[in-house]
DNA sequence: TCCTTTCTTTAGCGATCGATACAGAAACCA
DNA sequence: TGGTTTCTGTATCGATCGCTAAAGAAAGGA
């Protein structure tokens, strides 16, 4: 054995993922990363190898830190109108959380990439879709389950609910506020399409006076 | 008099336009503008200045163009709601025209920026403000004209509806077809309230069959 | 205590960034 | 045709980019 590394791993991959979260992965130098995360250059690549293979370990404690909510929403609600009512609201407060930058590192920190870097772009756009898919999952288990009408547009479903995160991870970041976002989030809602007629041909339950 | 320029500023500056508009501003080299515009760097400083003025002058050029649509929608149709309408579909229309980059400049062109060009990313904001802000007053006048209830909160919808554009703005450079984006905007109007009861108490015009 | 190993530091690598100095070329006026 | 002016092309500026060689510093084994 010999000599032991003299920095957090972790805290450092923390300010590093923050770093990228602010800036995005080309706005972000190596410059500023060690600036941020307290060490210096030589540190940096023996710990995490280049740029690339940083942003890509940040990008993952992402999911499984700050943006882990919407794997647990999608997973453990009974309805997928419900799980996707609570990835709206929890994407509300997260996204305006002062606790951490703004938005959503995912949907932002790789938008605008020289063609050298297309595959970091191409890194978190795989990212996007695999959330637009787990969307579209729970919706496709609704109309299964007779919770929707048979026939569903589900990818249309997916594809909106998923511009809607979008939108307000941008919006965020132009200072909205969390109760603002909470009223896209209800208001988004409105589009999850009431439940089919029951067999016997009786209306659906009704929660208003008629 | 002396001797005149050798290229046309205008074919010159869609370029530009479209360069930034595919990768953003600090991602587009002036190495990458030059080739793109087919001119040498002192040729484009001295027609644009410097690398901002010309990136301003495109987003200028864009607004007037390939964005004009928004303006043009809001201006144009009698009420709030069909504003929005048109507003959503003809974004679902351009975002995904193969004849040019997809998505729109003013929503993703400054999106990863360094604490050096944090006024290019402020600038396009204040576009993407502007153009909230016109949402809102289609939707306020629909509140003063009573087509939509008192108290109607206007920021959560124009909010919502940006973000959506917005959404869809980032699903097209995902690869989101026109179709999908189409069942996007369609989605979104189910937010757009309905109309609150005539003053005489009968319920609203009905379309469809009871 | 000395040796080995690995980390940290200083310093700087080649490449590219935005932006220009300079000279040659082209268009107008006289 | 000569003089003036402005544009164009070559070649390059200092600064910064991602990244690393080399030497000093610290921890474990002998």
């Amino acid at each position: 054995m010999a000599r032991q590394r003299a920095f957090d791993r972790d805290a450092a991959l923390e300010s590093a993922l923050r770093a990228f979260w602010e800036h995005g992965y080309e706005a972000t130098s190596i410059a500023a990363l060690t600036a941020a995360m307290g060490i210096r250059p030589p540190s940096l690549y023996a710990a995490f190898g280049d740029k690339r293979r940083l942003f890509e370990e940040a990008v993952r404690r992402y999911q499984l830190t700050h943006g882990a909510f919407t794997t647990r929403a999608l997973a453990e609600e009974p309805t997928g109108r419900q799980a996707v009512e609570r990835v709206l609201r929890e994407s509300a407060a997260e996204y305006t959380n002062a606790a951490h930058p703004p938005g959503c590192l995912i949907i932002t920190a790789a938008v605008n990439c020289g063609p050298e870097s297309a595959d970091v772009e191409e890194l978190l756009r795989g990212f996007r879709e695999a959330a637009k898919a787990a969307i579209r999952k729970r919706v496709d288990d609704d109309v299964a389950a007779g919770r929707l009408a048979p026939g569903t547009d589900t990818e249309a479903l997916a594809t909106f609910f998923a511009s809607v995160i979008q939108g307000m991870s941008t919006q965020s970041r132009d200072g909205a506020s969390h109760a603002v976002l909470v009223g896209v989030a209800e208001l988004a809602m409105a589009a999850y399409p009431p439940p089919p007629p029951r067999p016997d041909g009786r209306a659906a339950v009704r929660h208003t006076k008629p």
